[in-house]
DNA sequence: TTACATGCCGTGTGCGCACACGGCAAAAAT
DNA sequence: ATTTTTGCCGTGTGCGCACACGGCATGTAA
């Protein structure tokens, strides 16, 4: 059960640990047959390196991430990225992996600005951010790219940054998604609702894919005929106005028997409906938040898509180990599973971050 | 961001680093205040030791672990826990984990007895297995607590054997949650079919459990009246005798719009239906076999739940891995996730074990 | 008293790897 | 012919931990 070690290497190919130490490192100053004849024999062993010795060898070096992410406190949903992202540090802790927050106001482009400065001024050696804000966000990505400082982005894609991977959801696809399902329960002539409850971001790129997705899948030959609606709210903190304007909404069109909220927060109009809206209409939204939970056990959300917000923080900072400290190879991709949750099989996925 | 180490520990505790891992270990040899004093320094400067050197200046233990598994190539259902196994063994490899596989033929108590005096008979450090038939299992479970030999059961739990944990689903749950699934899509006074194709295990305590699930979901108040009608059918493998015996269940229940296969061989039942019943028959069935991918995306399968039997395999070796050599905690139950899968999200839960 | 056992503790070594350092010969510069 | 440089290679040390060994007191038996 001995594993291959670089002495049993050195010995066979008749030179010394450090000659294949060179090898393996490709530091040169090694003669070219006797290079060859070292990577033949680690070829015929099967030689792979014992992460436990090269990590413990290697611990002077120490990994310092900053963590760019939208205020938890402004917003449940970014609570879960959050401790993915603690939760990953408190695993790699070995490594020697020092992690800094830099937390901005979540609609505020200005604030985002200003912690992106404050990060890059504290010379990380990796960067961790989402990058909600398209135009700020560019001014990180030269720097970044300039001092050849690698970074990840979650949540939102910004295609033309050349970072090491990207971690999220598919948001075309949970928007497919939330077809099919609604799909399911209704009958052909239904109509639907895309209801986009955000501040001033309405044409925000993942919020378009989710509806754009949704709309291609009622285009598809095996979906039921449906109607839909596009409609948007930015007051959705006031449950009075939401109330009101939902119910002119529904009021003139009586077969609209589903909503589909397209981010995390459906509870805010889950909980404005009546009793009678309530059992019509069927709901569909994103993420387990506690309030989206509580409506869920209700039975007054029928689906949550989760997405899983808590892994992108976990494999973000994986993604920057695995390729800083372990040399490992990272997908520059990394679609995150929508899982179709209902109330009979939520705690699964709750306990699984715990 | 340097590491607490018992180097500190000793040096602030006034003692040799010896003397702080007799502590550690409790191996004795010391005198009662110079532990106390030494537990109190590592307690107050947080001590946790570094398990790459911990596994590092261990590895000359190793862990032998025999795997009692059915045969992956009479189902195909099992080549997931297979893979599993397989792959957390590869992860693990450093630690000193060496395991044998034992496969038994699916149907068949016999060969399960002469699997399991095999495997003990290479004297293992633990045993993993499956205990589908409780009677035959009894002997193995006795022997390995008279030997002390830990063990981890997947996929059946037998609750009376003293095991270190049990890895896998909730059937019962799992019924509960195809109810939950098929009622959004069914009308009032539709009827559903709880369909087992298995043989000689007709009251196997995992199917019963899911048949009560799901009637248990249709007694509740919040969902639709439902009739419930229960079926077996044991020659699966003839597509001919299960096409004709169909017929004859559907001709006299013209509401009869829904099927849950409680295991994992819907594609039997979907491959045989007609096109005309195929549009109507909504089903239900379990896990993300090759077979049924291919009906899920022809939209002849509506819902597969995942059971990840992948993940029972990959988390029963973590489980041994982390008992006995990293000496961390296991849960002695755990439930895998209930994925609902549907085409449009088969993809990322396949990605996810390659 | 001497001989021996026992409790308690420090020191040394090795796990597999990364890397600094220094040595030795051949090649280049003086 | 001599110094100096350069290419190539072996040796030594330390990462944090586990564990064997041996030492020094004190207590007990002869």
């Amino acid at each position: 059960m001995m594993e291959v070690t670089i002495k049993d290497i050195a010995r066979i190919a008749g030179v010394s640990t450090g000659t294949v130490d060179r090898v393996i490192h490709e530091r040169g100053n090694v003669a070219v047959e006797v290079r060859n004849r070292v990577q033949q024999v680690m070829r015929e062993l099967g030689y792979q390196p014992n992460i436990m010795a090269r990590s413990l060898a290697n611990n002077r070096k120490s990994l310092r991430i900053a963590a760019i992410l939208p205020d938890y406190r402004s917003d449940p949903y970014w609570v879960q990225p959050k401790e993915g992202v603690e939760r990953a540090v408190e695993m790699v802790r070995h490594y020697g992996v020092a992690l800094e927050f830099h937390y901005f106001p979540l609609f505020d482009p200005q604030g985002y600005s200003e912690k992106i400065r404050e990060a890059l001024a504290t010379q990380p050696d990796a960067v961790l951010f989402a990058p909600l804000f398209l135009a700020e966000s560019d001014w990180l990505i030269q720097e970044t790219t300039r001092l050849a400082i690698p970074k990840v982005m979650i949540n939102t894609r910004i295609e033309s940054a050349d970072a090491l991977c990207y971690i999220g959801q598919d948001s075309y696809q949970s928007g497919v998604l939330a077809g099919r399902l609604l799909d399911f329960g209704l009958q052909d002539g239904d109509s639907a609702m895309v209801l986009t409850l955000d501040k001033g971001v309405r044409n925000a790129r993942h919020l378009l894919d989710k509806q754009q997705g949704f709309k291609d899948f009622f285009g598809r030959p095996e979906s039921k005929s449906i109607t839909i609606y596009y409609e948007d709210f930015e007051a959705f903190d006031d449950d009075k106005a939401l109330r009101q304007w939902l119910k002119t909404c529904l009021q003139d069109r009586p077969r609209l028997n589903s909503i589909f909220v397209t981010n995390s927060r459906a509870y805010h109009l889950a909980a404005v409906l009546d009793a009678e809206t309530q059992k019509r209409v069927k709901i569909v939204g994103f993420d387990l938040l506690e309030p989206n939970l509580q409506l869920l056990a209700d039975n007054k959300i029928h689906f949550l898509i989760n997405q899983n917000a808590w892994q992108q923080g976990y494999l973000a900072v994986m993604a920057l180990v695995n390729h800083l400290v372990l040399n490992k190879p990272v997908p520059s991709l990394q679609y995150l599973p929508l899982d179709i949750v209902v109330k009979e099989n939520v705690e699964y996925y709750l306990q699984m971050n715990r």
